[in-house]
DNA sequence: GCAGGATGATACCGGTCGGTATCATCAGCG
DNA sequence: CGCTGATGATACCGACCGGTATCATCCTGC
């Protein structure tokens, strides 16, 4: 096994992999060369590629990392209001609007990363992807179970807010941002108010 | 004076331009070499480097030259329905909806620029902030015509609809984009109702 | 104490990056 | 004609890219 606590700390790789996240955040993928994370993680990078294959699976790996720690926030989000899925919307919303007002946001990590990525093969593609396309399944489940009269429609305009607020960050325009969780309150008011016209 | 019209066509600085705006666009920045986009032009580096200064101009030049164009269209949309705001706000987005529904289209070249551009000290940051700045702006003109209840809020939240399209796109989730007009129009018709209350 | 596996350090590989210097060519114009 | 300025071609620069091989070290479990 690995040393316990030795002066670096945790492991080469989960400091290798911790560092890698906050640069590629910050910087960009390819603004971030692996010598530059081994260093800033303390190693070499002989020491990254006995962790990773390579870098592009690393960024994968990153991406991965980051799907499953949104899916737990969210779900432990959905679990504080069972059986209110307009408040679960809401929830999502205010977690959007919160981690947008922090001055050190870049973003979404998954949408920066489709930006930069434009290969198909790249092992990241189909990450962001199927996050994306989760994302989407699971706001149209609850704008299902809140009633709306187009749910599937409403997830789509939702799922462009979303979308919006984050990017709108990367774009050095942070007053939109603060709006989303209005605007979402607006569209979904919206399509409860026509649900008795279909 | 440059050759008319010799076998090449138009003059070197032409060719790399916009050749250099495709290459960008369709592969993103920093994976284009400045030998790929002057082979791409049938010229080469040298004759880069004798139209701009540095890659970064080229750059900075393109997006320039891609806010122009974007005024040029939006004002000539606007004068076709002059003291009609919600028709020029519904072209607008009808302008969107067009462009995200091209096969082709991977989003909006100043966001995906600005995803890939964290240097503050990069020439084309201050064209992507002033561009979009000036959207905004726009957007709250029109919603102060249209007699909206809260302009600016509208703005707003139209603003991270039509973000949200053109993100959306380069996620590879196609669905949503198709639905911003109809996002937007519900948003406008919310604000349109609540006139009164203020 | 000793063996072995994980780690760090260094040097190296071929390739590409942005950018430059030099020289040949070719068009248009007096 | 010959001159001039724009262009193309080639070689080159230092720096960095992702990735690998090799060797020294050091902690740990036995």
């Amino acid at each position: 096994m690995a040393r316990k606590a030795a002066k670096a700390g945790p492991s080469p790789r989960k400091r290798i992999f911790s560092t890698a996240a906050e640069l590629f955040y910050r910087r960009g993928i390819r603004a971030v060369g692996v010598e530059t994370i081994a260093a800033e993680a303390s190693t070499t990078k002989m020491g990254l590629y006995r962790s990773f294959p390579s870098k592009d699976e690393l960024v994968a790996e990153w991406l991965r990392d980051h799907d499953a720690r949104f899916w737990q926030t969210w779900d432990a989000m959905s679990q504080k209001h069972p059986g209110d899925p307009r408040r679960q919307l809401q929830t999502a919303f205010a977690l959007i609007a919160k981690h947008v007002s922090d001055p050190a946001a870049r973003g979404c990590p998954m949408a920066n990363a489709a930006v930069e990525i434009t290969d198909n093969r790249h092992p990241a593609r189909k990450v962001i992807e199927t996050h994306k396309g989760k994302l989407r399944a699971r706001l149209a489940q609850l704008c299902r179970e809140v009633g709306a009269a187009e749910p599937s429609l409403l997830a789509d305009e939702l799922f462009l807010l979303m979308e919006g607020a984050q990017i709108s960050i990367v774009l050095g325009v942070r007053g939109p941002a603060r709006n989303v969780s209005r605007a979402a309150d607006t569209l979904i008011d919206s399509h409860l108010q026509q649900k008795r016209s279909g």
